[in-house]
DNA sequence: CCAATATAGTTGAGCATTCAATAGTTGCTA
DNA sequence: TAGCAACTATTGAATGCTCAACTATATTGG
């Protein structure tokens, strides 16, 4: 750290925008999904994303990975699902340290009663009152902002 | 509800990198506030309202508001921070079942110290990556969603 | 002026996440 | 093939957040 670069009134102003609106935004997905499903929106993104897998089956690790979530959290938030019967863990045949995650038929039918409540927030929160245009560019920033937070060492270090 | 209007492919896309850039860089500033400052940046913005505030003093309530915090919240992030001794409570004259929220002078020395390093995390990581226009669009859209998110009832309801 | 109601703030229980420590398994290499 | 490092996954403790219940004070309407 040589000298701090501080944030100009239009980068603060974008900065504080940005961070207001996510805040209120997932507080709102997170209320409507515990509300209506019982479950943390990080929950939903697991079940999502086991649902999209062949035989709605995952590694943990590739789970962990796809979810942006450490593998303490994941295992605990599995543990939550086992415990509902959403979810089961199967021991992995190729090797013995793995398990699978396992979307049950139970499962599945919550996620497909949560979606229709889930999506329908999203759209009204996030898509509606945007334009296509900002809509578009959302994906651009987003892109670029995950590229750099995945190498994390690409910049001039202190 | 009536009938569910699903994401188009375009649409998707944008929700998954912005909630995917979100969830890495939120994470990303909060473990570097964590490691360098001991806080969550749920905190640090409490300490930046305060530090604003005329006498550095703020009504709990106005601050709940300021930082979007429920008021349950406030309450236990102030407790911890008094525990610091980085905030006291002092009753409020005029009201006497309010509570004024104060930043001592230790706490002011605390996010003078942390500052720097979570200024140069938000640049390097949400400043950086983005051109000057795409700042701007981020600005414009943080505004349009908080316009919708602060009146829950302004769209065709279920 | 009093009762009813609204507001300010706190508290405790329950749940999610983080971090550090741990057990078991695999793979590399000497 | 023995030893060691790396990997997979889980666990428990500590911390923060949410929700609902509660205390205390202020305000309003009859």
């Amino acid at each position: 750290m040589t000298e701090t670069r501080w944030l100009t009134a239009d980068e603060q102003r974008a900065w504080r925008a940005y961070l207001e609106a996510t805040n209120l935004l997932f507080d709102t997905l997170d209320r409507q999904l515990q509300q209506d499903a019982g479950i943390p929106h990080g929950y939903y993104e697991i079940l999502v994303r086991l649902s999209e897998s062949p035989d709605r089956m995952m590694r943990m690790s590739r789970l962990a990975d796809l979810t942006r979530s450490s593998r303490s959290r994941l295992s605990h938030a599995v543990a939550r699902l086992e415990e509902r019967g959403w979810v089961e863990r199967i021991d992995c045949a190729s090797d013995r340290r793995g398990q699978l995650a396992h979307l049950t038929d139970r499962g599945f039918a919550a996620l497909e009663e949560a979606a229709p409540g889930h999506v329908e927030t999203v759209h009204k929160h996030f898509i509606d009152p945007l334009t296509d245009e900002q809509v578009a560019q959302l994906a651009s920033i987003g892109e670029a902002l995950i590229a750099r937070l995945e190498r994390p060492g690409s910049s001039r270090e202190s």
